[in-house]
DNA sequence: CGACCTTTTGAAACGATTCAATACTGGTGG
DNA sequence: CCACCAGTATTGAATCGTTTCAAAAGGTCG
């Protein structure tokens, strides 16, 4: 874990942190900008982030890439709870203030500005446009999860991972890395299927059958086209602009 | 729907209203008290509350009894995405803020104060105390929902039931309607099981195995004893204590 | 008492997992 | 440049757990 420094690269994507109203020729204005590439750090895929003692009581902002948010049972099966991507805020803490719940990791190479409870209160009561961004994003990681608790509990496994990747889909459209239905899923299907509560190995079935079908394209490990978005979308029991301005947060 | 009357009952109860440091003899500490008392409405166990056009940004604070919040599939098939219990705060709002994600209903008859999003805002505003219970609140639903994910992805019906059994009885330990691990649960086989991600018939057979085995007593259409915590907490995979603290607001 | 809902239990069917074998991919070092 | 390796993907076959179907028993309320 170093400091970040190549910071300018994905804050040309659509991110909120850019595209926040701070009032223009006001110097203070880059306060925020500052503050959270002042406390960025890279990490490489894999790498877990770890919380101690003091620590927990942390907020952070994903800058670049993906991080995976994820607990485990006590023989190891793992279930992805969330990922955040890039513009997303996580803060990682129990009701108790000491533990933190989730396992949090680096799913491809990421760049996270680590605040502070503190800080991070600061922030968002002297912007208030941070403040309501992140109640935006808290309501979209909501009602996400919300889809998603329900697929696992009674979806069949087409209906999961055809969900998983309209998810996926909308949320990478909103952050400007999907055009056409079009996207890179950076995981493999083991992780998929951390993800959407299924087997690796029922994964590819799924997903083949789905290529079979024509239903979606998939080529160099994990770039997808939904080539029947009505199709997949009906398999996932979705409406799916209704489901990007429910999961996603709204331009205010 | 009408305007409850009876508030008096369940405000004796140990919950965070009663409990919060309003400051002794100022006066002005009745507010958050009576605008919630003027709020409050009545609901018959069934009913499911419903929210359109403005009335979408709106908190729910229950006062009285148990909401469940659903979600469905096309199919009618249904998952209870979490239990909002008295003292329990619910905004079921998506990121648009103009529809709501998630199917409120009373499961047992119920009091619930309903609040304007402003409203609201405004308590937390001037009640720093009631800032903080409503972060507390959230953290802990988040920490028991990501626990029922990891269980719906990835555990068998015994964890499920397990871990249902033992979240409850925490959640009505902390709210004093559990002691001795002895407890009453509204529910019927049917709601545990769309609770858990369960058929109500696998429901039935799993508590009956844990009956059998002697980890639990039932009578009485669910009134439930757990008779072996150890046993029950290692079906579960979790430590009880330190479940409570995570999946409760912990005194401050 | 009958109507209705919930619980219980058995048997059959189904879907997902597991096991296992093979192929594919990208990276490393000879 | 090729051989090799580890991780990943693919496919088939057997197994397992849960669901579904069905029938009966229990409870509650008009």
């Amino acid at each position: 874990m170093a400091i970040a420094e190549d910071l300018t690269l994905d804050f040309a994507a659509k991110q909120w942190l850019t595209q926040l109203p701070l009032g223009g020729g006001n110097h203070r204005a880059d306060f925020p900008v500052s503050i959270i590439r002042k406390n960025a750090h890279s990490f490489a895929a894999g790498t877990a982030l770890t919380f101690e003692g003091d620590d927990v009581a942390t907020v952070l902002c994903v800058l670049k890439g993906w991080l995976s948010l994820s607990k485990s049972l006590s023989d190891g099966q793992t279930q992805i709870i969330d990922f955040a991507l890039s513009g997303d805020i996580v803060s990682p803490v129990s009701a108790d203030g000491h533990t933190s719940v989730l396992q949090v990791e680096a799913a491809t190479d990421a760049v996270v500005a680590i605040l502070t409870e503190a800080e991070w209160a600061r922030l968002k009561r002297e912007w208030p446009a941070i403040a309501t961004v992140s109640a935006q994003l808290s309501a979209a990681a909501q009602a996400r999860i919300s889809e998603r608790m329900l697929r696992l509990g009674r979806g069949s496994a087409p209906n999961r991972i055809a969900y998983s990747l309209l998810e996926l889909c909308v949320r990478l459209r909103s952050i400007g890395q999907s055009t056409n239905q079009t996207f890179h899923l950076p995981l493999t299907q083991e992780q998929l299927g951390e993800f959407s509560g299924l087997s690796s190995v029922h994964v590819c079935r799924t997903l083949r059958r789905m290529v079979r079908n024509e239903v979606i394209v998939m080529e160099d490990h994990m770039d997808i086209h939904i080539n029947d978005l009505d199709a997949l979308a009906e398999i996932a029991g979705i409406d799916f602009e209704r489901l990007a301005t429910e999961i996603t947060p709204t331009a205010a």
